[in-house]
DNA sequence: GTTTTATTATTAATATATTAATGATTAATA
DNA sequence: TATTAATCATTAATATATTAATAATAAAAC
């Protein structure tokens, strides 16, 4: 009666916690947290996102992300820009130091990218991503139940 | 150049982000957190748990697991015991209201998982846990580099 | 053109995560 | 046995997640 150990949940829990202390470590000498830095890695090679933009890439949630961006302002890595053709969107904008940030932690957080696909062959990498987004079709019971008739 | 959303973080968190809504609905009908309901999953068939056992199945971070505890305690669900021969340990063990929430969750809980289990084939799942194992494990950078003569 | 509806960013309230530190207690060691 | 080191639960400080609500603005519908 294993199941609660091995359910969905919690080996993905479990393969997160193991991961993200890899990245983790690199982000502290930075000074910044993992969800600073998703925003700073969106916002790589683009000129501006707005908030929502920012919210749909990295997945964090829109009342998260205020915080998040008041933080990274004061540190002087990005700015807010309001719109002036649609006044409800702002605009995130990477700073000259926000550039620079980006530039010195890339490199080094796909050293550590490339350091986990090299645990796995390209066709177990390939089998990981189809077997999550599989688990992750939208299907009702009923549907299930029919044998995929939709 | 799309590492980004391809990399192993955030195919894991858009993985949990679509799985996650799946269990809430169940949660927020009986009004608790998917924390509180991963302490209540630990006890079950348990006279009692230590809060570090309780740590360390669940995974949740032991300060974490305080506030859990006290909430599930406020709301009558788990009761803290000093233990006398350790009086560092504190038990804790599921009330009467807390093991007619558990039998109540429990079949929906598992119903919900095998749902998921529908969704991909035995070997799918086993390929799954397989390779999330070996991305999680440790090995140094040098290590890979000569090929894994541990 | 004015009312209604949508959208965007934000606030508010509560719960949890992360890291470091602490008090109480027990185990280990000199 | 007196001292030191380790362990457990907890606190503290800061950052983020979740859900619901709000203010400002824009688009749609009447």
């Amino acid at each position: 009666m294993p199941k609660f150990l091995d359910s969905l949940p919690m080996i993905l829990s479990r393969s997160i916690d193991g991961i993200m202390p890899v990245y983790r470590t690199l982000f502290q000498e930075h000074a910044i947290t993992d969800q600073q830095w998703r925003v700073m890695r969106a916002l790589w090679e683009q000129k501006h996102l707005t908030s929502k933009q920012i919210s749909e890439i990295t997945l964090l949630p829109s009342p998260s992300l205020v915080g998040i961006l008041d933080r990274l302002e004061k540190k002087g890595f990005i700015g807010r820009l309001r719109s002036v053709k649609d006044r409800r969107l702002v605009y995130i904008v990477p700073t000259q130091a926000g550039r620079e940030l980006q530039e010195l932690m890339l490199p080094k957080i796909e050293e550590i990218h490339d350091s986990f696909m090299k645990k796995v062959t390209p066709e177990e990498w390939a089998e990981l991503n189809r077997i999550l987004d599989k688990l992750n079709e939208y299907k009702t019971t009923s549907e299930i139940v029919l044998g995929n008739r939709v």
